[in-house]
DNA sequence: AACTAAAGTGTAATCGTTTTCAATTTAAAT
DNA sequence: ATTTAAATTGAAAACGATTACACTTTAGTT
């Protein structure tokens, strides 16, 4: 079933039937019989004739280097959300966290068309850059502020800061737990955060216990465990994921000691396994699904050309600290 | 850059060019000239004219509930995975659990040239069987065993029964919190593993103390709050998932009972949750990752028209119990 | 009534490939 | 040296839409 199917049906030429559909000026009574016709064979144009004419996909492309966290997933079904809402259909690339993946889907995704590119959580390389740079249709990066680039984040290091302040109005020997600094935003920013309520406090930031870590809920016990043992007299951790701050967790009551009263803890997320822990987690609530749908909202405003290429647009999401029982 | 400035180039016909990408009788001579060519000038053939002309896209649509669920994520992380090895691309639907969205997918990714589809997490209705049945291009059903649909599913009753078995060992009075029995595996088979397990036991399957809830937290916590109330003697709570377990478990250390000496429990699906709360929730591992990485090779069978059609495959995925201290 | 602008219409070119078909070249067999 | 079969080739016709262009009709002015 082609337009030209339906043309011939409707006694009319396939100029008027893709008129009917684009619009462009059209008789009532045409418009009338084409749409009867239509309707009657549930007619609906080819999208891969429509892609190749007209150069528009209506795809959006979506990189993303890992399903399986909770934090990713609520992105993406924010993403879903408001593509279906904008009529666009979701690309998924899944780089498993490797760097190449990227860079080959971004490319790939330019070649086949796609007309606009979403991507999440990654940290910037050279490669990157000059990818980015390269590349002719339109790119929003989630959870992190790139120079240059379209993007949409969260304000970290004003949550960590918050946060730390909650911590430091029971305690006062603090221990970081961070997330690779190669990471500007779960890294860098949100230990930055904790070091300015440090200083803000009157502490040294100097003197704060960190160590990096992995993200994995066995990153942080394994973490946690180093510091009891060298850093006896800590009585709150700070843990730049919730992860961590669950692998942390057990790591204490595997010490022995008792959350809060021996030792307080914070995480950022707000993930599920929060209200299911005891005591229940005190974190920070990121705006995850808001996050992916205002990428598409702003994908969307750069692939109408609406944005001046002058203007650069940013958008820094806010946050809410939960408390619970972990401070 | 097209077929036609590389054949111009090259010195040959298009149609040579198109023979270098897609094999047919090309003298070697052509051959590497050819290939220079292209190498020199990074040129990859337009996917959409490719589709366009031959009826195959490349793309495999993925019909999803929901993202924001471990299982369903893990599941498209197995998808994601294996499709990339075939160097196929996946296309999202997320339906938000609403059926005709679930059936406008289907046919639209029809219409727009898919060349499989994977559908996730439903149950049958008399209008998807028969979108089914209408559909032309193959597909693979995940988590449920459907008639006639080549399927990937859990072995849910055995599961349930095995989980049942290990917690009549030390229990005798069973509370079951389900999933809707509407959704045949989550919820109709897990009941009857528990049932099997129940008369096995001697005790009659009448006598189970059993509800339905809605997969949340809160959803387990109410209706463990119910149970409490009306059936003091119980001592153990089987529960379709983690997320009802976990719920449940809330609320049993609210009424100052202790798991696992006053009331064991278990759950279903080894979610991360599993692992930081206390006690730790002794569960059924379902391989979801496996479950799309299979999928996929099933669909990917379908596709190459391997399989003899009238021998319609299905595949039953293992499982594991995993002992932890909830019971 | 005559003229003009606007709206409605169809033909045919086009997007970038693949593929059929017939023509040509090459190699193998007599 | 012929004949025959096989391998190479390119021209041109698809695939299913959109759209520029030119033509016809309609409506609005004077």
């Amino acid at each position: 079933m082609t337009i030209k199917d339906i043309a011939k049906m409707a006694g009319v030429s396939v100029a008027a039937v893709s008129r009917y559909f684009n619009g462009g000026s059209l008789s009532d009574e045409k418009r009338e019989i084409i749409q009867k016709i239509v309707e009657e064979n549930n007619y609906v144009p080819n999208a891969m004739a429509q892609t190749m004419r007209t150069g528009k996909s209506g795809n959006i492309g979506v990189i993303v280097p890992r399903l399986d966290s909770e934090s990713f997933a609520q992105i993406m079904a924010g993403i879903a959300d408001e593509v279906e809402k904008i009529n666009y259909t979701v690309i998924l690339g899944v780089t498993d966290n490797k760097k190449e993946k990227e860079i080959y889907y971004i490319e790939q995704m330019e070649k086949s068309k796609m007309d606009g590119i979403i991507l999440m959580g990654t940290y910037m390389t050279p490669h990157l850059k000059t990818t980015l740079e390269k590349c002719s249709i339109p790119i929003v990066v989630t959870g992190q502020h790139f120079k240059g680039v379209p993007s949409v984040f969260y304000d970290d290091k004003s949550a960590m800061y918050d946060i730390t302040k909650l911590m430091l109005k029971s305690r006062k020997h603090i221990a970081f737990i961070g997330a690779p600094s190669i990471d500007r935003a779960a890294g860098k920013m949100r230990k930055e955060g904790v070091e300015k309520a440090l200083e803000e406090a009157g502490i040294d930031k100097k003197s704060l216990i960190a160590y990096e870590s992995d993200f994995t809920i066995d990153g942080g016990y394994e973490t946690m465990k180093k510091i009891l043992k060298s850093h006896k007299k800590v009585d709150g951790v700070i843990c730049a994921t919730d992860r961590m701050a669950h692998g942390a967790m057990l790591a204490i009551r595997e010490a022995g000691k008792n959350i809060p009263d021996d030792i307080s803890i914070t995480g950022v997320g707000d993930s599920w396994g929060d209200k299911i822990s005891s005591p229940q987690l005190t974190t920070v609530q990121l705006y995850y699904k808001k996050c992916g749908q205002t990428a598409v909202n702003l994908l969307w405003g750069l692939m109408k050309g609406e944005s001046d290429s002058h203007l650069i647009s940013k958008v820094m999401l806010g946050y809410s600290i939960i408390e619970r029982g972990s401070v």
